[in-house]
DNA sequence: GTATTGCATCGACAGACGTAACTGTTATTG
DNA sequence: CAATAACAGTTACGTCTGTCGATGCAATAC
């Protein structure tokens, strides 16, 4: 997890050399990075985030056409957003009838919270 | 902070009705939001990720030059993200000579941090 | 059946983004 | 002084994003 990189005092180096040793990174948070920033890019919009925090503090299913009124955007708009936080795995949702209803993936956050904190 | 959405069953109105009771956002969340997705989007990159990454893991400053062997883009890209990363207000830069040392603001990430845990 | 409703998808557009090559500025070396 | 190194800014270009209006489609109401 840790990186541990060189961090040596720096000169100008002479000319020719390389200014710092071609530091290894290991590969370990790579994948984790990726995943992570995909999230974050989802969350990356002030309505994905607003949604997100709507659904989460409902801690249930949201019918669609109850978020419609919340935003000033047009219907196939928040469609689109609906569907990149699903694509991000932040969302899923559940067909009933003519409704479809929205929900917080439980734990989707988790990853990047705990980077965070 | 809560929105305490109206969760009304749902059946299909009649012709020329309304879908749902056009529920009041509280504005609370919106500069919030506004502010959080602002710093989402500039983690939204695995580049990014990983420099915040690096930098939080040092605690202190690092050279540009140590970031540039860490990744496979050229140094005028990395200056760029490192420049978005400022813009969000995630890190900061000093210059001493030739150099320029990177430095994640302290909780700059601790709204965003909050809201997810 | 037909009409209507809820929602997703499509097509189009302006603007933003990620990247690289080139240029410019500042500082250090010799 | 001249040469070189470190880094930022500019320009350019292809791609992605956010938005809307129009359309499509399944389910419900009449």
């Amino acid at each position: 997890m840790s990186v541990d990189l060189e961090l040596a005092p720096k000169q100008k180096r002479a000319a020719g050399e390389r200014c710092c040793e071609p530091v290894v990174y290991p590969d370990v948070e790579r994948d984790h990075a990726l995943r992570m920033a995909e999230v974050a890019k989802a969350l990356g919009d002030p309505i994905r985030l607003q949604l997100v925090d709507v659904l989460r503090k409902h801690a249930g299913k949201v019918c669609v056409c109850e978020l419609v009124p919340l935003f000033d955007i047009s219907q196939p708009t928040l469609s689109h957003h609906l569907k990149k936080l699903r694509d991000a795995g932040i969302v899923d949702s559940e067909r009933s009838g003519l409704w479809a209803y929205y929900y917080v993936i439980p734990d989707a956050l988790h990853e990047l919270s705990a980077w965070l904190s």
